[in-house]
Formats: structure tokens, C-alpha cells, sequence
DNA sequence: GATGAATGAGGCTTCATTCAT
DNA sequence: CATGAATGAAGCCTCATTCAT
């Protein structure tokens, strides 16, 4: 949680019970102008959802959602943190747990599509529909946290690499697979989940997907690949 | 070239030199219109380009924007149809070229980011951003487009499956192979153009997409794939 | 006249005659919006004078205003251009009709509160009060606008200086002595006119205040002046 | 000290010395409040610098600043009160040192330059900048106060007149020369110390200031005055 | 057809003030 | 007494759209 003005927080331990609760309340507060953003964003989309509506949404005043966020701009760029924050924690969890095979991808990809996807189609519309053409200073954030995704994807295929010894195509390939990746999840997220709203065929489509992911990683690993695959 | 109002078009063959020459003058204005709004959108944004900057960049005025186009979301939306409209003919040469081998796939790859990405970036960012986030009326225009893409390749894969007698996975695995690459290349071009503007490195990173594409393709057309396939 | 866009002035001398209406309408609008506003601030005061207000007063809508001024900052600064312009002209001409002796000075403040002072009271309180303690970029003006009027007055008495060969106590004298008649005539314009609403005063009081100022001068230039007057 | 509620003082004479340290502890904590406030509003002026800021600044919260002060307008009065007093306290004990002679007046321009501007910019900008073109009730204040220094001047006046058995030009000449003396200052001390910055050359600018004042007053005194001293 | 001045709804944001704890 | 979160009225400003000339 971050506030506008984060450094008058007290840092000292031993708050009294009142302060306790005072600050239990505050993060209660910011939650829900957050949830209420969430909501009406998603569904809405980002201009059309005022300020006003928010905070009627959130049964707040006006001022209150000023007092928590700096502007509307900041409501949008800590919902995309927070949705970021959310997709590395379940993805890293899952490469954590098989370091360096390619069951750690297949399983990423299925906690996308099953954790992340089908439990937060709201948030799926944020991070790929409304945050995007939204001026520079959201667009910053979006490619930030693009970059750490895509930065942990890369990783663990290079890691994989080298636990199986595997030589990528060319320097750049790792990156490439980790943002063809990300690339093929979210379209694949938004066209069934937005587009055509099919929430349970992301069940058969998921296992699919994963197959090109892999297939793809596959075909960028050997370096006689080029040309020698064709059917 | 679509105009506001279906104007009542001469339908009579022998039209007099003088509307000939105003027909053209129309055309050329509605073009000029259409580059001011290109240029402006994709380097500004949506919103911060206002109508009177791009009748300023156009040379002409506000009024006369208005008699071209509905309104500015229908400048966007004929931008974007005009972006689909490109890219389903070079796409669809590729295609038509080499009817039913994986070379189709390979080669509408090569020239989406030779003939499309690196040479038109401003396009680009309209389609894969600007246009993005817009509200309803410009997402179905955007959904129909990808839609119409997305069924193109999806025909394409479909062909070479039957050419090459190959049972795809799933009945939806075709469609899902065509998101998938849409996907890929949206992101790439988005990452390597936009966000880390280096054009240059389409040239090698290129291909490398490409024989991820295919590798995922290949991956997805044998049923024996799903779990004999690591390395 | 200002606008807001300056540079989009057509320079072409031979206007259509509708060209020329449209200019004239123009100037037209922008002064009867100034005029609005110089009677709202000066009686309600510049915070309170909303720019909703003015548009009413001045029977247009509020965008109106901002076609013609870019912003209420922008409103206060164009008025008190125009006020320090015409005091400029006002006092230039008597410097101007009696060159080199005292009389320039006596007429110039006889003008001063005869033609400017009782003829426009609402100026007064513009220039004196309301464009007061209203943030950086307005005193910046006023700034400058004094700046030009001491500058007058201090090239007058320089000029009686040489004239009469005069030498004034030290190198400021000049200046001290301009801005103590600035201060001099601001103050006795405040407090008549705008404290006490006793104009027809000024009457009588306009004439003692010049032989102030006049004593003021005669006693500068002695350089046997500082212990040697006392009554 | 003044506070918003006539507060219940206690009039026991034999207050409790918890009670002595209480009101001890109120009087610091006021002037806490109001020296933040004069900082702030004399640097960033009266509507930039917001309660809250002034609270920060005085480290107390917002709602301390108005258990001391009505509202936001009360601490610009009280400020101004302050100012107001001390000028006149100031000027009040060089006139009472020199009852009826110039000197007193000479001597009361000299502090006013030296212990009032010099020591306290800030006070400066307050009652002459940020205090004005600040709504009615503000004016109202501003009004008394310069009423009383003009009073005080117009008094001391008088008394030299009578004792030199001087007789002034008109029944209001008295007061004319207080408004003048006054007005000079005023934007004597406005001119070098807020706009030019220059506190050190008040030194060598106040004697002259002040022989202008003399001189002025001089020739006001006779009544052959207006027409025969000219250089 | 072209122009560009005029419109005004709508949104964002500020900040003085209040009041429950 | 002190706190500081909450309030909400009020104001500024933008800009897509219209329409008389």
C-alpha cells in the first residue's frame, strides 16, 4: 500500500491501539476505493469511469479518493502495480518449484490461465485493455512491468538451458522467446475472456497454448532448426 | 474512401471534367486529413491529439475534419480499418504465394515485421495501442479486424493441416494457433519498436519469432506431442 | 488586442470584406469579455469574480472566454496591460507638452487623478488592489508595468535636471524620487478613492499632493538640503 | 493574544501552576502557529500557502491550527494586527522622542527603513503584498490599521505645525501629508526590498526618501507655496 | 463546400473546514 | 486539547461538436 505522502508514515514500533486501528482502517479505506476503481475501470473503461463514480462506488467522498490517490492517473497506475505485483508472485511461485525444466513454463502458463485469467477477468481487461493508450506516464508503468515479467520469463528459460545444456539460436533468443510468450498469453486471454467471453473453453484452450509455448521454445533450442522442421 | 454521409455519388459514367476534378479534390482532402490524424494519434496519443491540432496539421479546418468524418472516434475507426485493410493484403499475398506449406506462414511473418513493422512504426503504435482502451465503438471495430486477421491465418494453418494430412489436437486448435500468433507478433513489435525503438533488430529477431511460430505450430500438430516432447 | 494564437493573424493587407467584419467582430468580443471582467474583479475582486461570472456578464459561454484569453491568470494580466498602457499615454503626453520644467510633473499628476483616477475608479482598484498578492506570474507583470512608469517619471526629472542644471543629491535621487511619486499618487488615489468613495475630493486634495511632490523634488536637488530646511 | 472563542480565562488570580503552564503552553503554541504562517504566506503567498502546509510547518495538525485561529482569513488578520502594532509601536516612540519637530519625523522615516524592512522582509511583503486584493474582510482590517498609521503621522504633524505655528495650505493638508508620507514609504520599501532585492541600498535610499518627505512637507506648510517655488 | 468562432457539458482537482476519536 | 481523516462545494478548464456566414 502507498500513499501520496508516504514518508509522514510512523515508523515507530510501538504504536498505541488507537493508532493500530487508525492505520487498519486506512488500508481498509484505500482497499476499497481500489476494488471500487477496479470494478468500474473493467467494466467501464478507464475515461468513462469518473472520479465521482468511484468514489459513490466505494462510498467515499470525492475528497477522500484524492486524500489516498494523487490524481486519477495514480488510481490506475497502483491498480497496475498491484495486478504486476500479483502476476510475478503466482508465475515465480511456479518456476521456483521447477527450477530448471520445462514443466516450471507449463505450469507458469496454466496458473495464468487458471489462477490469474479465469478468477480476475477485470483485471485482465486493465492490464491489457484499459492501461494501454492512456498517456506516457501509464504507459511507463505498463512497460516496467512488462519488463520484470518478461525479465522472469527470460530468466528461466535460460536457466533451463543450462541445466539441459541446450544452445540458444542466437544471444538475443532467450528474450525473444520470454516476450513471444507474453505475447501469445495475453492475446490468447483477451480473445477468448474479453472478445468472445468464453471463460470456461480457456480449460481446453490453456493445455493448447502451452503446447505452442513449448513447441516454440523447443524449435528456438536446437540450432539446426532453421530449416530442418518442416513437415 | 467512406464518407460521412453516404453522399449521393454520381452514379452516371460520363461525369463532366469539372466533378471529376472536385472528386479528387474530396479524395486528397480526405487523405490529407487522414495522414495529419496518423502522424498526430500515434505520436501524441488519442486524446492529447485534438481535432483543431490535426485540421492545423492537415491545413484546413475544424469544420471541414467534420465534413469528412463522422466525428473523432471515426477518424480513429477509419484509420484502423484502413491499418486492417493493409495488412490483410500483404498478409494475404504471403499466403496466396505458397498455398499450402508452412513457407505461407513463414514468409507473411517476414514481411508483417519487414513491410509493416519497420515501415510504417506510426501504425503500429495506432493499432497496438492508440486504438486500444477507446471505448465500445472502437473495440468492436478493433475485435472485427483482428477477428478478420485472425481467421485468415486460421484458414491458412487449416490448409496446410489438410495438404499435409495433419490432425490438429482440438477442433479449436487451428483458432488457437492463429491467436497465438497474433499474439507473438503483436508483442514483438510492440516490445523491439515501440518500447525499445530498435527497428534495426527486427531484422534478427525476426526470424527467430518465426521459428518460434513454427515450432509451436509443429507442436500442436502431432497428438503425440503433449508429453514426449521435452528435451 | 492579444490573442491567444497571435501568430495565426492572417498578414495579407487585402482582406475580404467578410474577413474584415469577422476581425471587427472579434476585437468586438474580446472587449466586451475585458470589460466584464474589469467591472467584476474590481468590485468583487479578482477571487471572487468567477470566470462563470464574467461569461454572463459579458453574454457568452465560458469556452468564449477561453477562445479569447488562455486562462483567468491570463484575463488579469491583459488588464492590467491595458491599464499601464493608457496611464503610460495619459502622463507620456504632459511629459511630452512641457518638456524640461516642473510644470510637466504638476500637469502630469493633475491628469493622473483627474483623467485617470476619477474617470476610472475601477482601474484603480485593478491596478492597486486587485492585481496585488495574486501569485508570481501577475506581479511579475505589475512589475513591469511600474518599472516602465518610474522609468517616465525618473527621465522627466532627469531631463528638468539637466534643463535647470540641477544636480540631484546622489546617482538614485532620480529614481528614488519616481517611485516615491508613484507611491505618493497610489496612496492618495487608495485611500479617497477607494477607502473613503470621496472622488469629488480629489478636488481639492489633488492639487496639495502635487505641491508635496513638488517640495519633494525642490528638496532632492539642493545638495545643501539635508540639515539645512528645517522649519 | 487573541483567540477565536473569548475563551472562559480563569480570572482567579491564584491560578494552579499547571493552569500557569497550560496557558504558557497555548501562548507557544500561537505563536508557533503564526510565525509558520508569516513564513509561508510572505514566500509563497497568501493563497499558495494552505493551512496544511502551515500546520507542517508550525509541527502541529490541522485542527490545532483551528482551535487557535477561526479560519484561514483570522491568521492573515492577526498577522496583520501584529504588523500593524509594531509599526506603530515603532513609529509611535520616535515621534513621542521629539515631540514637534521634523526630527521626529525624520527620525520615524529612518526606523522604519532600518527596524522594521531591514530586520523583517517578510512583514513587509505581508501588509503591502499579500495582504492585499484579499476580500473584504481582510480590506476592512488593512483599512484600520492604515487609518491609525495615518492617523498617528497626521498627529504628529499637526503638533509641529501648531508649535512652529505653521498653517497648512487646507483644513485637510495635514492628513494629505500623512496619506503621502505613507504612500512613499510604502512603495519605497515594496521597490528596493521585493522587487529589486537590494536591503543594503535602503541605506543610502531612506535619507533621500526622507528628504523628500521633509521637502514635501515644507511646501505644504506655505501658503505661498503653489506658484513661487518653482527652481 | 469551407470556415472558425461559439458552445457548454463534463471532468478533474483543490482546500478550507469539520468532527469523531 | 490534539489529531488528521473525511467532506463536498466550488472553480477552472478542455475540447468535441455545431452552425451561421
Amino acid at each position: 500500500m502507498r500513499f501520496k505522502d508516504p514518508q509522514k508514515e510512523k515508523q515507530k514500533s510501538n504504536l498505541s491501539r488507537s493508532a493500530l486501528r487508525r492505520q487498519r482502517d486506512r488500508e481498509h479505506r484505500y482497499q476499497t476505493i481500489l476494488r471500487a476503481a477496479e470494478a468500474l475501470i473493467s467494466t467501464d473503461g478507464y475515461h468513462s469511469a469518473s472520479i465521482e463514480q468511484i468514489a459513490d462506488k466505494a462510498e467515499v467522498s470525492v475528497g477522500t479518493v484524492y486524500f489516498y490517490f494523487k490524481n486519477k492517473e495514480d488510481l490506475l497506475v497502483q491498480l497496475l502495480d498491484e495486478i504486476g505485483y500479483q502476476l510475478r508472485s503466482i508465475l515465480g511461485r511456479e518456476f521456483r518449484k521447477e527450477d530448471s525444466s520445462m514443466a516450471g513454463i507449463r505450469n507458469a502458463g496454466r496458473v495464468f490461465f487458471e489462477e490469474f485469467c479465469r478468477l480476475h477477468p477485470g483485471r485482465v481487461a486493465i492490464i491489457f485493455r484499459e492501461s494501454v493508450g492512456q498517456g506516457v506516464r501509464v504507459e511507463e508503468h505498463r512497460k516496467q512491468i512488462f519488463h520484470k515479467l518478461i525479465g522472469d520469463v527470460r530468466k528461466a528459460l535460460t536457466r533451463i538451458g543450462e541445466a539441459q545444456d541446450i544452445e540458444y539460436q542466437s544471444r538475443l533468443s532467450a528474450e525473444v522467446m520470454a516476450v513471444s510468450i507474453m505475447g501469445t498469453s495475453e492475446r490468447i486471454a483477451y480473445h477468448y475472456l474479453i472478445w468472445q467471453n468464453r471463460p470456461h473453453d480457456l480449460e481446453t484452450i490453456g493445455p493448447d497454448v502451452i503446447d505452442f509455448i513449448v513447441g516454440g521454445i523447443n524449435n528456438l533450442c536446437q540450432n539446426n532448426s532453421r530449416e530442418g522442421n518442416e513437415p
